[in-house]
Order: structure tokens, then sequence, then C-alpha cells
RNA sequence: CGGGGUGUAGCGUAGUCCGGCUUAACGCGCCUGGUUUGGGACCAGGAGAUCACAAGUUCAAAUCUUGUCACUCCGACCA
């Protein structure tokens, strides 16, 4: 799907809209309740995991972000500041302006993430070894001012979860990582039917501060570009040396704390759009799809309270598990519903017209095959609906994953890595010695236009197809979006 | 940050080059009434725009000049 086509699904479908700020969209009802319900699932899986909901504060000093700076070397850019607190009128042109004299003390930034306020907090929660793990998790938004953005996948606003965490060693860090890596791999394949690849992130791609990042890929349907869906850190004893958070072991001895950061975003709207659309709209996902079952009903005047009576009788079979509405709208004709719902990505849509009525049955269309299937009044409608919703969660799946593996190739040589890489985008997989291709790996982006996305481990050793040596890396070339 | 594009009714556009046939047009949508309703219905009537903003040129500006702002696209950047 080009981009033009990606963003007039979004508008038409009422998931989103331009706001008059750059950079920053309006996430619709329709958009805000597919968020709502990657909230939801998320959220049940970090609760069962022992995760505890917190709300830090928006703004951060900016002091903090100097202890973060002289540790990392790294300065932060793309950050919204904040340094006044009023505004006056001006004489001249008679607008609101800036009161210069109501400078703050203190420079605010809007968060770009949290790392560097919930460090400098774990400070004061952590003293033994009894006060770990934490296990936190906020919803919130950031901001990342970006000088180019798209609708959805690089906004300079977005909602997102972050997860903190804080161990007493590093094995225990390490195995929390691996436990998130499980609920992603469940939220992003089970629940968005998203197919991905995951390894991680090359040092000049790893997030600052951390020792490691592990990161989950996909591919767009049609440009066979790469989205980060994902993103886990190991963050080492870095951040408790940054704001010295020790605690003291059971031997008595103060060690520093270990940690981890996680998150996922709108973005995974963005890429749920992307990745699950075709000629008719989109095709949402059933346990992601905010409605699972229009009923849509074909009346006239004379049979109209017949059939709405009928459809009673039928929402009475549906379990109130599923998603149901029924669109009573008249002012709008049946076949402008069935165009409107299926651009939507509505799984399933019944329609009850005379004939159903007549015949003691409903029609059933499926949204990824258009199939119709008849089912008698007197069967298990409610049944067949989880069936079929079931099947369709499975078979979104397997044309999402057909389509993103048709994108890889696995790569045997560097001319070959460039062949393929002019030809056509997708994922390019080829071993590659990470020691040895250190200092060249910007080089060899700008020169493929196609970066690192992440670096798998591999059992078997092979050739690097630059330097020769022998390595245990794969890694997996793509344009990024 | 560099280079392009755009800004006219809720949305999508025409008109701008070459100022006046403009009382600013068209399609969708909206409102009223009626007929319809099985894959984007039709008829009749109606409402809705200081043409992004500001200044200038002119008898006359959506149209020309200058400036400002905003969004967007392409590249650089991107925790």
């Amino acid at each position: 799907m080009d981009d033009k086509k990606y963003i007039k699904l979004i508008q038409s479908t009422n998931i989103a809209e331009y706001s008059n700020i750059k950079g920053m969209i309006i996430l619709k009802p329709y958009g805000y309740k597919i968020w709502e319900n990657i909230k939801k699932i998320l959220n049940n899986l970090l609760i069962k995991n022992k995760y505890k909901n917190v709300y830090f504060p928006l703004l951060i000093p900016k002091n903090l972000l100097n202890i973060e700076y002289k540790f990392i070397k790294k300065i932060p850019k793309e950050l919204a500041i904040v340094k006044y607190t009023k505004l006056k009128m001006s004489n001249k042109t008679k607008t609101l302006k800036i009161d210069k004299k109501s400078k703050l003390n203190t420079e605010y930034i809007i968060r770009p993430t949290s790392e560097v306020v919930i460090w400098d907090t774990f400070k004061k929660w952590i003293e033994t070894y009894r006060d770990l793990p934490i296990l936190i998790n906020q919803w919130a938004n950031v901001v990342r001012i970006e000088m180019r953005n798209k609708m959805l996948l690089r906004n300079s606003e977005f909602l997102w979860q972050e997860g903190h965490t804080a161990h007493n060693n590093k094995i225990n860090a390490i195995l929390e990582i691996n436990k998130i890596k499980k609920i992603y791999k469940k939220l992003i394949k089970n629940y968005l039917s998203i197919p991905f690849i995951n390894g991680y992130k090359t040092k000049t791609e790893t997030f600052p501060g951390a020792k490691k990042t592990y990161t989950f890929e996909t591919l767009t349907k049609i440009k066979g570009k790469s989205i980060q869906l994902a993103t886990i850190h190991f963050l080492g004893n870095n951040f408790s040396r940054m704001f010295n958070v020790k605690f003291v072991n059971k031997d008595g001895k103060k060690k520093y704390v270990y940690g981890t950061s996680f998150g996922i975003s709108t973005r995974l709207i963005g890429s749920l759009i992307m990745i699950h659309n075709d000629n008719n709209g989109l095709l949402l996902p059933p346990l992601i799809a905010p409605i699972q079952v229009i009923i849509i009903p074909i009346i006239n005047k004379i049979n109209k309270n017949k059939i709405y009576s009928y459809i009673k009788q039928i929402k009475k079979k549906i379990s109130n598990k599923i998603k149901l509405k029924i669109d009573k709208n008249n002012n709008i004709t049946p076949g402008q519903k069935f165009y409107k719902y299926d651009n939507m990505g509505i799984p399933i849509k019944i329609l009850i017209g005379n004939f159903e009525f007549l015949n003691k049955q409903i029609l059933i269309i499926r949204r990824d095959t258009f199939k119709k299937y008849k089912i008698k009044f007197k069967n298990n409608i409610n049944g067949k609906l989880l069936k079929i919703l079931n099947n369709i969660q499975k078979n979104i799946y397997k044309l999402a994953k057909k389509n993103m593996y048709n994108k890889i190739k696995y790569i045997k040589t560097y001319k070959d890595l460039k062949k393929n890489i002019q030809k056509k985008n997708g994922f390019f997989i080829t071993n590659w010695s990470i020691k040895d291709n250190m200092k060249n790996e910007i080089k060899i982006k700008k020169k493929l236009k196609n970066s690192i996305r992440c670096i798998i481990k591999n059992k078997k050793k092979g050739k690097c197809i630059l330097s020769g040596n022998n390595t245990n890396n794969l890694v997996v070339f793509g344009k990024s979006y």
C-alpha cells in the first residue's frame, strides 16, 4: 500500500485525522477504540506477570538529562522544552506573546521517554534486596519533535506503554526480558496477527544508555519497508550508576541495581493498517476489532417491523462476548453500509432481509475471503460466528506471514546483497560479523540505503560476506520507515 | 535543517498563468418533503465561503507584488 492510500484509509475509516499541529494527530473514536483494545490485552498480560501501573510526571527537569548526558555523551534532540509560564498582550500587534519575565528557574523537557525520572525515583524506592524486583508500567504520551512525520508511524506525539524494571542482578534482569519478549510475541502474533522477526540492534541503533536493545520488526504489505513494532532494552547497571541506585544484598554489601525498559506505541495501529489491507480497505483481526459482527438489516416499509423483531431474536442467540452492532440507520442504503464496514475492516457482516426472514436463516459474509454462509435460525449461530472469527484471526495472520516471507531473502555475497536491495525492498538476511564491520556500518547504510534492522544469533557459524571470517551472527537488512 | 507543493463551504476540487462575463462555480456530504432500500438510490426544494493571514498596486483583486503563518511531500536527521 502506498503512503497516499495509507493516509486515505486512516481518514476514511475514521481512525485518525491531522491536527493543526505539525506531526500531531487526532485519534478519533474508532482509532482510539483500537488502541484501547490493544491496551486492554497488553495490560492484562502485564498484570498477570506482576506489573503495577504507575504514572510519572510529563515534565523532566533539565538537570536530570544532564546527569544522563554526562554518562552516555549523547546530546538529546527532538525535544519540546518548557521555559515560561505566562503570556501577555502585545500592544503593537494586539496578540498574545510570551512574557519573558515569567522565565522558569528550572527548564523542563516534555518527556521523550521516562528512564531518567524513573531511575531518579528508584533511588528513593530501593534500599535492600527485599525491595527488588520492581516491575512497573505506565501508559502515557511522549513527545519527540521529529523533522519528518508519518501518520501513526512517526508522530511528534504518541501514546505508548513503557515498562521499567529493577533487579538485584543481571540474570534476573535478563529473565525478565525473556518474559517480556514472550508477552510481546503473544500480543503481536496472536492478537494483532502481525508476523515479525526479532533480534537485537547494532551498537549504532541501540538505545543510548542500554547495553542491548531487542526489537520486533515487520514488513509493510506492498512497499516492503520495515517497521519496528516493539522494543525491549537491557539497561545493565547503566542507569543505576547514573543515578547512584544501590541496594544492600544479603551479605550486607552495597550493589548496583540492574534494569530493563520496554515499550509499544500507537505505531502498532499504523502497523495494523499497513499490513492488513486489501482493495476493499482495512482488514482487522477480530481480537482487535472494535466491532466484530455488524448486522445490516435490509428492509422496506412493509416488512420493517417483522425484520427488526427477527433480528432481536437473532441477537438473543449471540453471546455478549461477541462485539455486535446492528446498523438501523435508515438514511443510507444497505449497499453503502457494505462498503463502509468492509472499508473499516469489520470481520463479519450479517445480512437480514426478507429472504432470511421467510426462510428462517441468516446470511454471514466474512471480510477476509467474502465467503458467504447461510445458517438456519435453529442452528448454533453463536458457535458458527465464534468459529468464523477464530478462523479469520488465523487467516489474516497467514496472509500477512506469506506476504512477509515472500520478501525475505537469504544472501550469500555482498554483491548479491547490493543487487537484491536495488531490485526490491524487503528483509535480506546474511552472515555478518558484527565485530569486523563495526566501523563500516554507517558507510554501508548510506551506500545501500538500507540499515541493519536487527541481529540474530545463529547456532551454526557462517562466513561473513564482507570480512570472510567465521561468525555466529546473522543480520537482517531492510529499509526502515 | 535543505528543496518542492498546497491553502477557495464539513470534505474533494475548478477558477489564479492573462485582474472585470463572479451575485465565487462543481461533485460529495448536510437540511426539508416524498419515493426507495439484496453491493455506493432517485426526484423536488434549501442552507452553507469575509477565496489561509497581513500589507500594497488598481476604478476594480481568489487572480498581480511583498511579507507572514500553517500543513504536506522528498531528502538529511531520528532514543
